[in-house]
Order: structure tokens, then sequence, then C-alpha cells
DNA sequence: GCTGATAAGTGTATAAATAACACTTTGGTC
DNA sequence: GACCAAAGTGTTATTTATACACTTATCAGC
């Protein structure tokens, strides 16, 4: 080791960890990726890595996201900053940590690299994960729960185009209820944030039911005039 | 500089800083302190300070608002970590910042002390500050703004016991909007999270309002069993 | 091309919450 | 005891939320 990096006081390294939630067929996902080294080799562990000298750790998590797992332009905000110096079992290391949203087209972008080994795990199945990162993931939870009902950011977790089915059983896996369909429709396309395509499912072996898309626009407009999204 | 603080890699140091918000009678205040050191010296800033090897970032927070302000057992919560490399013009700093909401008692503890040159700003008239810490400001209102009508934090800024008045008043000011008396004391009242008390304000020049304190008690078993607060 | 299966799509009536609005009461001062 | 200032108090109209069931479109299989 030389000189260069010495300092006056010790220092943390810093590190980021993302929380990537998914929704699937079946419900809620979150991806964690195996370790390759000690510690907790071989354990399931959030994507992560040290942010470097001259970028921010925003920038870092989004170069992480892209060597880990292949994904870029995703949704992408700070959660929170995990300090307990011994959270690392080496030394200590401060985890400023991220949450993520992708869709499903995002998705399929990992599983045609092989860059770590990752996987999805339905938010209820998730394993004992390596250092603090189960509690990572409980904050991502909490915080992915709270903010759905009031910002509009479930429409990150769905193709561009999707139903209102599709719509209703996202809100359905995230806040854990049962939402009336009739209501539900009624509600979110009063608002006024949905454009209705011209489009409609194909080969389903039932009614097709119409794509709409989220109209970002719109929403821009209506929060600059006050208004409040609600779920 | 002795060989022991020496990395493999460049590290930030890690500090801490601490948006104090104040009710005073004329709107929503905020603490600032003024800089006794390079770089920035004699500008306003936010009271922080640099965390130590074996503390978390929030004693860390506590430690420093207990050794600059004199303020104890506050109501403190992580805001955001700011990371961006250039923040601070000397090397690279990363801080963990967090808010506070302080009541009238607290907040006349450190008028007695004189341990930093420290003055409440209203938050209309937060003069330019040292660093970023205006950006840090502004996040800290935009928390407190949107936590304040779905957690009842609002109640940490008051003393233990409030009229309905000063309740109304303080949401008026963190809102910037007026409210019904009537709608508002019908609605809060309806909760069933304020105790009334058999005690009124005295020497007041008109009739005495009675003195509420707010029912942490009753609060907690209301959400256990699913009750949001909305204001 | 008819039948069946499946989920899409649609309206109304009731209950609850919110919004608008003005006067009487009380404690203290002069 | 007259006056000042803010405390305290209900009702109505409007809006929003909730509960609830049948018809329609698409595709598959025959």
């Amino acid at each position: 080791m030389d000189r260069k990096n010495c300092y006056e006081y010790p220092r943390p390294a810093l590190t980021t960890d993302c929380v990537i939630f998914g929704f699937g067929g079946n419900g809620l996902k979150v991806l964690l990726v195996e370790r390759e080294k000690e510690p907790f080799k071989n354990k399931w562990a959030l994507p992560g890595g040290f942010v470097h000298e001259n970028e921010n750790a925003e920038e870092s998590a989004e170069r992480v996201l892209l060597e880990k797992t292949g994904m870029k332009n995703v949704f992408i905000e700070q959660l929170y900053t995990f300090t307990q110096p011994d959270r690392d079992p080496r030394e200590w290391i401060v985890s400023v940590t991220y949450f993520a949203l992708v869709n499903n087209r995002q998705l399929q972008l990992i599983t045609g690299r092989d860059i770590v080994k990752a996987e999805w795990f339905g938010v209820g199945h998730v394993p004992r994960l390596a250092f603090d990162h189960n509690n990572i993931v409980k904050k991502a939870l909490e915080r992915l729960r709270g903010k759905v009902r009031y910002q509009p950011i479930g429409f990150e977790l769905l193709d561009e185009k999707f139903t209102l089915t599709q719509l209703q059983q996202l809100y359905e896996a995230v806040l854990g209820t049962v939402i009336d369909k009739r209501n539900f429709r009624k509600k979110i396309l009063g608002m006024g944030l949905l454009k209705a395509l011209n489009e409609k499912e194909k080969n389903v072996g039932r009614r097709a039911a119409r794509y709409f898309s989220f109209d970002r626009k719109a929403y821009k407009k209506l929060t600059a005039s006050g208004f409040n999204f609600e779920i």
C-alpha cells in the first residue's frame, strides 16, 4: 500500500447497494445477486459496489446496476444511508442505498447477459442475506408501500403500455389489498393521467383488454396546478 | 501525518448536518450557526460535524447537536445523503443529513448557553449558506411538508401541552394554507389522538383556551389497527 | 360457424367525508 | 360593568368513497 490515500482521521469506505423491484405475473419481486467473494461468499445479497472518487452515489449506483445486471435508464431514488460501524465484519463501510423500479422490458435485458448470477425473489420469500441487507430490503418495501399511494411510481413497474387489470393487480400486490374493479377504474381514469391507446391485447383466449399508457405530460401539468395523486 | 489511516483506495470524509426546525410565534424557523473556520468562515451554515469511527451517523448528529446547541432528546430523522464530489471545496466529503423538530422548551435551552453563535431564521428568510446547505434546507422543507400531513410529527414542534389554535397555526405555517377553525377541530378531535387537559391558559387578556396533549399511546393503538393519520 | 370458457367492461344507489359558513361565550383589562 | 379579543360551537350542501352483478368481446375447440 502506498502513502497516497492517507488521512488525518479514519474514514469509512463508501458503497452503494440497490434494491431493485420488478413486478412479475405473480407478485412483486426483488433482484438479488450471489456474492463471489468473502465475506458472505456464495450468499445472496443486493447488487452494490464501491463509490469512486469522481462520482456521486447515484451515478455509482447506476454504474453498478449496469455492470452487474445490464440495466440502464431505470427509475432510481435514494433510500437510506446505513452507517452502523459494525455492519460489515471487515471494516468501517457506509452504504448509501437506493431503490429502483424496473419494468418487464428492462427485466428481460438481464436474463440475456450473464454478468453475475442474479435471480428474482418474491418479496415474501427473500432468503437470509449478507450484511444488513435484509434490513435494507425491509426499508425499501416500506418506502415503496408508502410512496406508491401518493406518487405515480407504480407505472415504472409496468411496460410502456398496460391494461387496467395489470395496473390494478400491481396495486393489489404492492399494497396487499383487494380493490373493487369498477371503483378502481373510475378513480384512475377520472384523474386524467392515462392515455387510452387504440390497441388491444392479442391471442389471449378471452376478450382482449385495451392498452393504456401513463401520460407524463398531463401529470406534470396537473401537479403544477396543485393536483395530488392518491390511490 | 502518520501512516495509521491509509487505505488502498481514496475514501470520503463523513459528516452529518442537521436541519433543525422550530415553531415560533410568527412561523416556522430553522436554526443556523456561524462558521468559525475556513472555508466559508463567518458564513451561516447548518450545525454539523465529522462522524467518528465508533458511532453511527444518527449518534453523531445527536452528539453534534448537543455540543453545538445544547439540545438533546429531540425528534431526529435521516433526511438525505449528499455525495456530490465537489460539494466541499477542500476535498471529498459526504454528508448524511438529518432533520430535527424541537419545541419551545428545547428551543429555550440554547439561548442560555453560548456554545456557538446560533440564530433562528424564518424559513422564508434563510440567507446564502455555506457549501450546499441551501439545498439541504430545501430538501428538509419538502420532507417536512410532505410528512406533516400523513404522520403526527407536528406535535414535536409544540410544547407538551398546547391549544388547538396553536396546533392549527402550526399546520397553516407548515403547509402554507388557511384552515377553517371548526372543520379543523372537528377532524383533529374526531381522530381521538388528543387528550383534553383540565387546564387553561392564564393571563391572556381574552377567553383562555383549553390545553390538549398528544396521546402517543392512543396513536400506537390506532395505527396497529390500520388507522392512517391524515390532515 | 357454433359453443364454451374467461376476463373485460360498465352504472347506480347509499354512506361517509369534506367544505362552507356566523354567532355566543369567556377571561381579562381599563 | 363595558369592552376587547380570541375561544368555542352545528348544520347544510357538496363531493367523494363504497358496495354490488350482469353483459360483451375474444379466442379455442369442436
